[in-house]
DNA sequence: GGCTGGCTGTGACAATGTCACTGTGATGCC
DNA sequence: GGCATCACAGTGACATTGTCACAGCCAGCC
């Protein structure tokens, strides 16, 4: 497990006095689960690295519909972050931490002042933009082309490996991860349980047969 | 209009040795309609800026279906080709020529030169950045939340207003664009046919009631 | 002319999204 | 305990969209 003070370490090192600067100006911050990190709309101002801890980025409809774009985790930034810095525009999207988090917060001069001088910091900031993109492309994917029934499937067999057999979220919850609405997955984990492949509980699905659900969605 | 020269001296400015050295290794190329640019699967070795044309980058699903993620155009860079350059990662999409195009091919040494020494580059890389973002999120917004008949007369309002009133597509493409099928376009056009909003050609559709299309998006 | 291939239209049906509810378990308050 | 409240879950009816399997049709091209 990576400290505040190791990343920090990391993105800034040297031992001069501009580099220790810099160091002084990038402050940690704590924010307990469920607290909103920006909003659709916001201007966007400091460069964030995550210590520790998850970050929900997503998207809101008219109707309150809500879809999950993509998690940011341990040692990670937030593609929408570095392109709203870089290009000055307003957050698109809302990012919403899930647990306790701890993050470095990177004032905008010192994030161009780091792209500017640092390789190491240019790599991290840029090598995060790569995966992201590709979850933001798989997820256009899923919901244009995926049938709901295999992405559940999926879903639920991916997250009850690690950790467990049982899956603590809320059919409110697996829907936004999945682009859907309440109660299409309410409908799908019925038929799911009625083949007795789950178990459904309040605010919790189990999985009894892994294997059939993987079968769902590996080619079917 | 710009040229390949001018867009090249942008990026790339100063008389030094260096400089035109830098200068050497990049060179145009010109691509015919309908040329595949690259493709899902692909390594990444060139940034590519398009001086003059429009390429879509567009994802293909298993039973063939198509959704076009953007399109990049005149002056323009790509995300992915940004992010796979940077993060040595396979291309998640395919990109096509829409009709003849003129690019810079800038190899991978040269864009690190640049991205590490020229802020002029710096800053013309990662602006386009925050743009192509929005447009993918937005995607994911219209593909999971929209209505059709809503973004179907978005479209067709949208591309009558540039450049006349008829909107030189085929149903496929109209399909492609709002990550819909063929059938389902064909329907609702008829819809709006019978409505007397628009005329079906082949090829093509004439847009003939604008402010009834316009009604149907802009708050229904 | 006749062929071919891409474009378009259609009907039937399956899957998903939406709406308007009801039921139900957890929690806190009296 | 009894009760209100609220988030969570289930359901039926219906609208919209996606899929499949065709059939017709138009524009070159031989």
């Amino acid at each position: 497990m990576q400290t505040a003070e190791s990343i920090l370490m990391n993105l800034f090192p040297g031992d001069s006095p501009e580099q220790s600067a810099l160091r002084q100006q990038i402050k940690p911050v704590s924010l307990p689960a469920g607290q909103n990190v920006f909003q659709r709309g916001d201007a966007c101002e400091n460069y964030l690295v995550l210590v520790s801890g998850s970050v929900k980025v997503q998207v809101l409809s008219a109707g309150g519909r809500e879809v999950v774009l993509y998690h940011v985790k341990d040692g990670e930034s937030c593609v929408i972050t570095t392109s709203c810095l870089i290009s000055h525009e307003a957050y698109p999207a809302e990012g919403i931490t899930e647990i306790d988090t701890l993050a470095l917060v990177i004032p905008r001069p010192v994030f161009e002042e780091g792209l500017a001088h640092s390789p190491v910091f240019r790599k991290f900031v840029f090598s995060n933009q790569g995966r992201r993109l590709g979850d933001l492309i798989q997820r256009v994917e899923d919901i244009a082309f995926g049938r709901l029934d295999e992405r559940l499937a999926r879903f639920l067999s991916e997250r009850s490996e690690q950790g467990g057999k049982a899956v603590t979220a809320t059919h409110q919850e697996l829907a936004s991860e999945l682009g859907t609405a309440r109660e299409v997955v309410s409908r799908q984990l019925k038929v799911f349980e009625r083949n007795g492949w789950i178990e459904t509980r309040r605010g919790s699905v189990a999985v009894v047969d892994i294997d059939a659900l993987n079968e769902v969605w590996r080619h079917s």
